[in-house]
DNA sequence: TTCTTATTAAACAAGG
DNA sequence: CCCTTGTTTAATAAGA
């Protein structure tokens, strides 16, 4: 406990200083020493004092410009979700770093949507902030006008031998002044940007007026979003329906609620500074939300679909009530925008890199497959490709969170997309911790669509190591992993199991004999485990809940069908597809997808880990079967789980398992 | 509080 | 002998 404690203020620390720019060293300072001085803050070093003023400065000289009321949102905090008027300075939203990297990114989400302990640890880091800051304020206040008080003196003075070079002093501050109201401009400049970023999966694509700066990046709003909602499929039909003509985005919604200074704020300062038509368009989106129906791109089902909010918003008026107070603009909404949109930046990076190794690999197999014995293996492909596609094409809804598809039953708690949600956060560290493997949530649900997520960001994933055993086996095209490969599954598919490797190897090799549910299978080349689904559902206390009729569904399949279909309909629960392919999983995109993005990051190491596949070349599951070690069981348990671990292998042919041409690389294993 | 399950550590053995 | 793989036991944490 302590410990874990400790390296999370730690890194919270690594998460601010991460963050460059001298801003960002106020932050640091004043948050250190709230931290370490409690509520009042109150002894500042003359270098920090020295950065505060210049901070304090651009915070007046932006009063200055903008002809605003002092700020009314300093008493701002978020003890609880019922006083949810966390509005945020726009100083201090500023401060967060514009451009931050993908590591970045997930550190400062990490700490920012972490627990809701720690994330009221950063609110009260905030409030002091905030209030140092008006402090401060007032100091620079009256600094100027004893300024000002100064040069009129000085006018009035007569001809003193100082005067000029007062005049000289005063005039350096001026300079410093003006200097610091065009470094505020720009620092308006980049917030601008950060919220056209946040509302850019719903900026109108037909509306190409914003400057924005997305687009110098490659993306084009329509793009991401077609792509955001094919890859993920974390949107339902009715999201692809409102998506070409919503207009609504963050600033726009922030208007259109009665009263949100921020924005108004924020929109004056642009007017009043630059003027541009940037802002010009701004209001004009703003302006044209009329139109907007209640087909908002967050709101859907009666549900906030915010990502990991999922707040029940019984009509759209008070869905904006909640948008407007839960996901207002402060560091944790920004952060989260933030990772969508690096998620959406790589996604489509990475799948134009995959389209072109999808066209070599299918170049690749049309040729092979003129070769007699080869015939199997593109059909294969092909078909299994063009399932995916259909899949997802003909039916977005049969995505793993939707109530539609036989998941829905098992998830309980996550309904809807938990993209990056503070229940799928929380569980960082080594705690030991009940997972939410025990309530029955599928594995493939969560993990498919964090699945960028836990390969970047060192948090552990919130299911339990036979949970993960069984993913990364049933992801495999013969459902059947040797325990090398396991590993190198766990390393490729997170990275919180990149580290400690020794522990959590030994948890894998341990889960792996435990458990029933795992069967090892011997062939020539050695032993593969594979899983035995009926055992795996057994092992788990049956908490299901959700839709009735789905209930029933999965309880009289088990209950009547046959072993090798119940255990296909457990599989298919659990994966949310036919077979082995998952809606998301089973997205070629997304899987080729994903292994490139870990391919470009994780580099070297991962070329020499877990390079190639991890299915197991040679190996034919229907000559091992018959070896089937049966493990002993001393405890109760009646019946039928010989076939089982047939049944997930016999839909590959073993022709299709011997013509696939990878090597069996040596695997190099020490990550650390 | 008790029971169950998960995690972690560690010892040990077999085999390459 | 070392490493990997696999089994087993024990302590501990956490949830029901």
């Amino acid at each position: 406990m302590m410990q874990e404690s400790g390296t999370e203020t730690k890194s919270n620390d690594s998460v601010i200083q991460n963050g460059a720019g001298p801003d960002n060293h106020l932050l640091e300072c004043t948050l250190r020493e709230s931290r370490s001085n409690g509520e009042t803050p109150l002894e500042v070093g003359a270098v920090e004092l020295a950065h505060l003023q210049q901070q304090q400065a651009l915070q007046a000289a932006r009063q200055l410009l903008i002809n605003q009321q002092p700020f009314s949102g300093i008493k701002a905090n978020k003890r609880n979700d019922k006083h949810p008027s966390l509005q945020v300075p726009v100083s201090v939203a500023m401060m967060t770093p514009q451009v931050i990297t993908p590591q970045q990114m997930q550190q400062i989400l990490q700490q920012q949507v972490l627990t809701p302990q720690q994330l009221q640890v950063l609110l009260q880091q905030q409030q002091a902030l905030m209030l140092q800051q008006q402090q401060l304020q007032e100091f620079y206040k009256k600094q100027q006008e004893q300024l000002q008080l100064q040069l009129l003196q000085q006018q009035h003075a007569g001809k003193q031998p100082k005067e000029q070079q007062q005049q000289q002093q005063v005039a350096t501050q001026q300079l410093a002044f003006q200097q610091q109201l065009l470094q505020m401009q720009q620092l308006q400049q980049q917030h601008l940007l950060t919220l056209q970023r946040q509302g850019l999966l719903s900026i109108q694509p037909g509306q190409p007026t914003l400057p924005l700066q997305s687009l110098a990046q490659g993306m084009i709003p329509a793009e991401l979003q077609q792509l955001w909602k094919e890859v993920t499929g974390s949107h339902t039909a009715d999201d692809v329906v409102c998506n070409n003509h919503s207009t609504l985005d963050l600033s726009t919604t922030c208007v259109s609620s009665t009263a949100q200074p921020k924005t108004s704020l924020l929109l004056n300062s642009q007017a009043s500074t630059n003027g541009q038509a940037s802002v010009l368009t701004l209001k004009r989106e703003s302006s044209s939300h009329e139109e907007y129906t209640h087909n908002h791109p967050l709101y859907g089902h009666g549900v906030c679909k915010w990502p990991g909010c999922e707040t029940i918003c019984e009509d759209f008026p008070s869905f904006l009530k909640h948008l407007n107070s839960e996901h207002a603009l402060d560091d944790r909404s920004t952060a989260q925008c933030r990772v969508q949109m690096q998620v959406v930046q790589q996604l489509e990076l990475q799948l134009s890199k995959d389209k072109e190794r999808l066209q070599a690999m299918m170049s690749h197999l049309h040729v092979k497959s003129t070769e007699p014995k080869a015939s199997p293996q593109p059909l294969n492909l092909v078909s299994s490709a063009t399932l995916s596609k259909t899949a997802s094409e003909a039916s977005p809804q049969s995505l793993p969170h939707t109530p539609t598809t036989p998941t829905a039953p098992l998830t309980p708690i996550t309904q809807g997309p938990s993209v990056i949600t503070t229940t799928s956060i929380h569980n960082v560290g080594p705690i030991r911790r009940r997972y939410s493997d025990k309530y029955n949530i599928p594995i493939s649900s969560d993990f498919a669509q964090n699945q960028e997520f836990y390969k970047n960001a060192e948090v552990r994933p919130p299911f339990t190591y036979a949970s993960l055993i069984r993913q990364g086996i049933l992801e495999s095209p013969e459902k059947q992993l040797t325990l090398n490969e396991i590993y190198n599954w766990f390393t490729r598919q997170f990275a919180y199991f990149r580290r400690n490797a020794a522990t959590w190897k030994n948890a894998v090799r341990h889960n792996l004999s435990l458990h029933k549910c795992f069967v090892r299978v011997e062939n020539v080349k050695g032993a593969v485990w594979t899983v035995d689904e009926m055992e795996f559902q057994k092992r788990r206390p049956q908490k299901i809940s959700g839709s009735p009729t789905l209930i029933k569904n999965i309880q009289t399949s088990h209950a009547y069908c046959s072993p090798l279909s119940a255990a296909l309909q457990a599989s298919m629960a659990e994966n949310s597809l036919p077979l082995y392919t998952t809606a998301s999983m089973g997205n070629p995109a997304l899987n080729s997808l994903a292994n490139a993005i870990r391919e470009d990051l994780n580099g070297v190491m991962e070329h020499t880990s877990s390079n190639g596949s991890d299915s197991s070349p040679g190996r034919s599951p229907m000559q091992g079967m018959h070896q089937v070690h049966v493990k002993e069981e001393p405890l109760d348990h009646d019946d039928n789980d010989g076939p089982l671990s047939l049944v997930t292998t016999a839909n590959h042919s073993p022709d299709f398992d011997r013509d696939r041409d990878y090597e069996d690389e040596p695997v190099n294993d020490d990550m650390e």
